[in-house]
DNA sequence: TTTCCATGAGAAT
DNA sequence: TTCTCCTGGAAAT
């Protein structure tokens, strides 16, 4: 259930674990072995990441990059762009694309020797808040006569598997995984909204996509075509921090709040996509060391600002949090 | 051992 | 609105 500062953070770490190199690309459960095939022995040159959708791209392994603006950013090994850092424009053309949703399940669980900067797994469901990112321990300890790190042998249901001479990448449990040409990754960024944590993200975009609507502020959070990235913490701890109510419709939200949420929202996921984790109270509203969170997942407890007992109920099939107190019920809860 | 549930989203009804 | 799919950890039995 990784929301959007998971997936920019994994474009990070193959940009910096990957970037540049020929890649072996397989699919050990079977599933993806076609869209393998198409890029096995091709080389990353870039990685891109809007909301939920992770894109890497790749080349031909003795071809340049094809654009102009790629020219002598992406063309020797350990080179790449970054392209949601970076504005519009620099996309290189001709690339094949990886396509990553991790959907409710996916993960990414990396493995590498030690030059191989921080095994870790990222996106893994279920990871209790506050636990260290932490991927498999190496098969093969490295020994003292050269023996050098092994791939290890695929652990559960590997859709996909990245290898370079020094590390490994295993792709579990997605929703999507397949390569795309880039009118189809341009169909992708076309259907989603602004995201916080790309160079592109613009608020009074954000604002003005909520404004057009009828619908709770809470439901058009989780939206990905209004706001590409937030899920379902996210959305519950932004709205607490704003102390709006989740029922509120969109169009009674003051611009000036929505603002305050986009640019609350660009600090908290940057934290995430930073550390890894979703941490939003801040630190002198913390009773316990673990207390990450205001709402999400806290009903019957405190409020750690009131006291008032948080409650949940089911949004469009999801479970949003508020403190009745903090966040004050709109005039006329939507009807439902 | 089995069941339940989850940071999601698209299709079907 | 409900169903469905992908997986695995925790809770329930």
């Amino acid at each position: 259930m990784p929301e959007g500062h998971v997936l920019h953070r994994l474009a990070l770490a193959f940009g910096e674990l990957f970037g540049g190199h020929v890649v072996e690309v397989s699919s050990p459960q079977g599933r993806f072995a076609a869209g393998a095939e198409l890029i096995d022995g091709w080389r990353l040159v870039a990685t891109d990441a809007h909301g939920k959708h992770l894109f890497l791209g790749f080349a031909p392994p003795d071809a340049g990059v094809a654009s102009e603006a790629a020219r002598g950013e992406a063309t020797g090994a350990g080179e790449y762009i970054a392209l949601a850092q970076q504005g519009p424009g620099a996309e290189p053309a001709g690339l094949r694309w990886l396509r990553v949703h991790l959907g409710l399940y996916g993960s990414w669980t990396f493995d590498g020797d030690p030059e191989f900067h921080a095994p870790h797994s990222i996106g893994a469901p279920r990871r209790r808040v506050g636990e260290e990112e932490r991927g498999l321990p190496s098969r093969e300890a490295p020994s003292a006569d050269g023996d050098g790190w092994q791939v290890p042998e695929p652990r559960g249901q590997v859709r996909a598997r990245l290898v370079v001479g020094h590390g490994v990448a295993d792709l579990t449990g997605p929703s999507a995984c397949e390569i795309v040409d880039v009118a189809a990754k341009h169909a992708v960024h076309a259907r989603l909204g602004p995201d916080p944590l790309r160079a592109d993200g613009d608020v009074e975009d954000f604002v003005s996509r909520v404004r057009r609507r009828r619908r709770p502020i809470g439901d058009l959070l989780m939206d990905q075509s209004i706001i590409a990235g937030v899920g379902n913490i996210y959305r519950a701890e932004a709205l607490y921090r704003a102390r709006v109510h989740p029922w509120r419709l969109g169009v009674n939200v003051p611009p000036a709040r929505l603002r305050e949420i986009w640019h609350d929202l660009v600090a908290l996921m940057t934290d995430g996509m930073d550390t890894g984790e979703i941490v939003t109270t801040d630190p002198h509203d913390r009773r316990e060391e673990n207390d990450h969170w205001y709402v999400y997942h806290r009903s019957g407890k405190p409020c750690l600002r009131c006291d008032s007992t948080i409650v949940e109920d089911l949004m469009a099939n999801r479970r949003v949090f508020w403190c009745p107190r903090e966040q004050r019920r709109p005039p006329r809860r939507a009807q439902a």
